[in-house]
Formats: structure tokens, sequence, C-alpha cells
DNA sequence: TGTACATCAGTGAACGCGCGTTCACTGATGTAC
DNA sequence: TGTACATCAGTGAACGCGCGTTCACTGATGTAC
């Protein structure tokens, strides 16, 4: 956010240090009292500064905000990349069970960086671009199965042809990956959303009263939109 | 919340008035400002009451949210009723389509109570068992489905077979619908997930750049989720 | 039907709190000659 | 190599703010005899 790229003499050595601290503990603060009550005063407190000493690393609140969401994505691409790399490559079927697994591991061991990035914007905060890009690399993992499995011939496009507003709704990621077919497109995307909805249902107590072993369903689950991104369903 | 009982008088009917008005102001502010912006304070004054007055109808804060969340369940168990009941009984495909695009459109007009339902739960906010009864009324439309499909033979269980591990898992809701085959109740279950996991992706932003008529592309992946219901993926 | 008392809605002031942000400052660290 | 100046991190006090909640109170509405 603000580490200035400067040659580092021994002043931006220290600076970015301090940066990364402030980032650690408002991360902490973050996993403990959730983003709405995540305070620059409570941050300046615990690094041992008086409030005003942070505008010196964040001009503000938002700046540090913006920091956790784009660390939080990072952490999402890294998790994801990281087991996917540890699947053979054309276990495709393997390598979505991973991905999806480590999402839901990442998810239930950092809630509230979930939360933030996952979860209800936050009111009054508005995500500026330097989000994008880690957003991209978050999804990027997800991606590569299918391009994977379409230049291997083990994915196909499905029978459920696409309409021409079909079609053209998907434009602005089909630009991205012209190399898909619409269809592997839009099924890898369901299944990814799908993903998110059950790890969000999880985590914010919707199933409850629903389902009683529920990392034992979530793999289930997880294989059944396996099924769905491969088009074996 | 408050509402007594008793025989309504004048006092008592004037008191259920208040309070519905208390209610109505609150659920405006959470649509502008959010679930964490709400304060009681700015109720009162736009209730034109002194902020202590509204004690005499919410003994806190918590009370407030509280009365909130289940109006937001009761809303949308409304909601889903409706639509289900404006299509013919034995059209299945009918119903869940009918049902899913009537769940995204109240959440898309009021995105705020959605957020404050499905999205990051409140911290510091437990939810009472006063919301149990609205969460579960909001689910059984989509139940009803089921048991109508199977009911009739539409619905049969399909070939992927649960382990005993996944069965068990699936035990708080087998009780309440014992007649529902695990399989089906899981691929449904999957599907209402999915569901808001398509709602939350478009309301929270993450369909920014990816999908250009989100409209266009719920509906045809509501379909494919229809498949899913349905058992005929 | 009328009076005495209890109930209750709403007032107004006050409590203590923590917040984001600004500003003039001090002193230490780096840079240029 | 040493000195003069510029840069910058961090201080401490202050700003104005809105919040949830408590409390003693006033007056109006209901209830019991």
């Amino acid at each position: 956010m603000e580490i200035e790229p400067a040659r580092p003499g021994a002043r931006a050595r220290v600076r970015a240090e301090v940066t990364h601290e402030l980032l650690a503990i408002a991360k902490q603060h973050l996993g403990i009292h959730g983003a709405a009550a995540l305070s620059l005063r409570a941050v300046a407190r615990d690094a041992g500064m008086v409030s005003s000493a942070v505008y010196r690393y964040f001009p503000s609140r938002d700046d540090l905000l913006t920091a956790l969401i784009v660390d939080g994505f990072e952490q999402v691409a890294e998790t994801t990349a990281r087991a996917d790399a540890s699947v053979r490559r054309n276990d495709l079927r393997g390598r979505w069970m991973a991905i999806g697994r480590a999402v839901q591991a990442w998810a239930i061991e950092h809630p509230h960086e979930y939360s933030l990035i996952y979860g209800t914007p936050i009111p009054g905060y508005a995500a500026p671009e330097a989000t994008i890009v880690p957003v991209q690399r978050a999804a990027a993992t997800m991606v590569a199965i299918l391009s994977d499995g379409v230049a291997s011939g083990a994915i196909t496009s499905q029978a459920r042809a696409l309409s021409r507003a079909e079609k053209a709704a998907l434009a602005p990621v089909q630009t991205a990956f012209p190399d898909l077919p619409p269809d592997t497109l839009a099924r890898g995307l369901l299944a990814w959303m799908s993903l998110f909805g059950m790890i969000s249902f999880e985590l914010f107590g919707h199933l409850h009263n629903v389902v009683d072993d529920k990392a034992v369903f979530f793999e289930h689950e997880l294989g059944r939109l396996a099924d769905l991104v491969l088009g074996t369903a």
C-alpha cells in the first residue's frame, strides 16, 4: 500500500517492517472482532504507537481495509495454487477436490478474513482497483483446470447449448479465456459460486440443525460439483 | 418482540402500532446504511422520539436486530410461498424456477436485509431461538417440491449412493423429513446453497467483469440447478 | 358514576465510551556538498 | 571526513462526533372500588 520502492536503505527497510507489523496486528484484530469493529486506534495501541502515527503508514482506515482485502485474496490465491500443485496434472477431479477443500479449510481457519472478502460488503467502502488482480488470481487456479481439461480433451462441451443471449452474458470472462467453450465456462462458474455458497452456509451457521458432520457432507457435495465441472454429471 | 397480548385496549393497540413503526423505520435505516450502522438513537430520531423512549419497546439494540432478522426470514418465507403457489403443482421444474427467481428478486430489492440474514453474521450478536421457526419456514417451500416429487414419482433417488457416514451427516434434516431419500435431500440442499451462492456473488459484486447480463446468466444457471434438484442432470 | 390509585409512554439530562482525523512539535536518520 | 540541511517517524493534545444505556421525572391512560 505504502511501501516506497526507493532503494532500500535502513529507513525504507524499517518502514516496510513496521507496515507489515501493523498489517499483522490488523489481521489479528480482524480475526477477533470482525471487520466492522476494526479500528485504527486499537491497532495503533497494540503496535505500541500513538494513533496518529499510523497515518504515516496508512492514509486512512479504508486504506488499511484495502490492504487487508488484498491480503485476503492473495491468501486464497496462494492456498488454491498450492493445493492444485499437489495433485497430478491430469487428475482433474483430484485437482478440483483439492482446491475446494483448500478454500474451505482456509475459510474455517480465517472466518473473518473470509467474511471480509466473500461476505457482506463493508458499508461505505468501495473496493479500489488494487483488488482486481488478487481477485483474478484467486479464481485463476480453478479456471486452469477447465483449460487443461479442454486442451486434453477430458472436458467436452456438454449437451445443454447456450443461447446467444447467454453467450453474450458471459462476454467479460469469455474474453479473458477465449479458448474455453461457453458451456464449460458457465459450468465452472456455477460450481465456483456453489462452492462459496456451501462455505458461507456452513460458516454463517445455516447448517445448524440441518447437517451434523459438516466435513463429510462438504466432501460429498464437493464431489457432486466436480461432476458438474467435468461434465460427468 | 414486546407486544403484550393482553386484551387489546387502546393502549395495547397504540403500543403495537408504535412498535411496528419503529420496526419500519429500522428496516429503512437497514436498507440505507446496513446492519452495522443501525443505531437505536437514529431510529428514535426518525420516529420523533427521544432515544431512551425506544427502550419501552425494545430492551436493547440486539432485540431490535433480532426483530429485523425474524422479519427478514418471514419475508423470504412469504415470497417463496407466493411464488410457489403461482405454479401448477406438478410442474416441479417451474416451481423451483419460480422460487429461485423470487428469492433472487427479493435479495436485489432488499440487499441489506438479505445481507443481514444470509451475509456475514453480526459480530457479538447471537441469534436467539426466536429465529429458528422463521428460518425453517423459509426453506420449507423448497423442500415441499422434493416431497411432492418423491410422492408423485417424478423424483427418484439417483445413482450416486450415499455412504453410511454421509447419511449420518444428514441426520438432523432427515429427521424432519423422514420420507425423503437421503440423496434427494442432499441434492436439494446443495441446490439451495448454490442458489444463495449465486445471489451472494451477484449482490456482493463478485460478478463484476465476469458476467454482463446477470439476469440472463442467473436464469440459465438456475435451470441447471433445477436439473440437479429433479435428478435430470 | 365518580374517585383514588396503579400502570405505563415518553422526556431530558447525564454517564462513559471509543472512534477517525488534524496539527504543531521534537528528535533521529539520511543526503549533499 | 565533517558539517548543514532536508526528510521523515512518532508524539501528544485536541477537534467533534455519535453511540448504548441509565435514571429520576411528568403526565396521561387505564383499573378497582
